[in-house]
DNA sequence: AGGGTTTTCTACCAGATGGTCAGGGTCCCT
DNA sequence: AGGGACCCTGACCATCTGGTAGAAAACCCT
């Protein structure tokens, strides 16, 4: 027992390295070897968790999505019982996960590392998405049949507000990499832009 | 003389598929005998002329910068002869830049790769960008100086431009891949939204 | 034709990478 | 005490990586 008593978490170390090290340095940027030397363990180690690299960033991409998809959940029954508009339910799922990606940095990295065409991750996280996609589809477009929600595509308006937060994401890492520190005002200036752009298409008080 | 007659051509293939690879698959996820294959040379060719991988992709950048610079120029020196206003320069700009990453869509590959914090190509990106900044910021704050120009930080303005031309090119890269094919709407709609933000800001004219 | 330059190739290398295998230590349960 | 499950590791390996050395073409000029 050299290593300190982290007998039984082992696994979660190892996600929260394997999480900003594919963040940054990107999938094949990253060694086992640097990982494991970086945790003061072997790569061994590594792979007796995880079996291989690529199922490391699965899981990794498992547990990112997992937080997210709780965290929405738990907006949703918020907003639900709270009994407001769906508008007003849009605008609170928009506004949790920007806080979330505020809150921890390193899930843009991964992101972006993740949303790159040929991205070894890209289709783990469709596999998470693609059911809160559906669902959020089909929501909207019950809504829209009962005249609750102004009428338009679906699909591309999730598809648009995916790849904005995506943008907004690399926008983040660009202007950090700039230098320029935890400035809110360029996040917070998009986020108001994707809610005007959803309030102009979904909510049927909104003017013009 | 099993290669068909590319004799003098070789180095702008090898750029052409560099950028291609280094867009799509990253500087890492890039190897120059799968680079060389593709293009039915061998890897000692690829170093032959650019000595070093890291160089390669140095020259890639070079390449890029170039066209980035020389159309920007053309723009401004047609622009200036016609006589416009400040604002209409800059609009000028702003849609050149849009209009060149549109036409080559590989330039985003590249853009997004190298704007990632940590990347190897960042420091060469950098030293091209930073006169063109540098100047754009005399300019304006010359502008500025002589009223006809709105006050602001213009630093700070450039670089959420910037920021907002690498956020774009990421999302019109997830568009691409979420299989959203040559879809204008949302890069014009950014396209938009960066203008009116520049407008509000440098404008004298501008109302609000 | 022939010498010199430019371009490309064959052969090879040291290091790193992801991954396998078998063993050893620690804990718990009976 | 002892057997088994869990966790970790050292030794080893095949493969791929960027890069070097030197020879063979291909080209160019006279």
């Amino acid at each position: 027992m050299a290593t300190t008593g982290t007998r039984g978490n082992t696994r979660e170390l190892v996600l929260d390295a394997a999480l900003a090290s594919f963040g940054t340095a990107g999938y094949d940027g990253t060694s086992l070897d640097d990982l494991a030397a970086g945790l003061g363990i072997r790569k061994q180690t590594i792979l007796y968790h995880f079996v291989s690299k690529r199922r490391l960033l699965d899981s990794v991409v498992d547990r990112c999505a997992g937080e997210l998809v709780t965290a929405l959940e738990r907006v949703l029954v918020e907003s639900r019982t709270g009994g407001g508009t769906d508008w007003e339910r849009v605008e609170a799922m928009v506004r949790e996960v920007f806080r979330l990606a505020l809150d921890q940095p390193v899930l843009l990295g991964l992101l972006r590392e993740v949303s790159r065409p040929n991205s070894p991750g890209a289709v783990r996280v469709r596999i998470h998405l693609e059911p809160l996609m559906a669902r959020a589809r089909r929501w909207m477009e019950d809504e829209m049949a009962a005249g609750r929600m102004r009428r338009t595509d679906a699909q591309l308006l999730l598809l648009s507000a995916y790849s904005t937060v995506v943008g907004v994401a690399t926008e983040i890492e660009v202007l950090r990499a700039a230098g320029v520190g935890p400035t809110l005002r360029p996040v917070v200036q998009r986020r108001g832009e994707l809610l005007r752009f959803l309030r102009r298409s979904l909510d049927p008080a909104a003017s013009l």
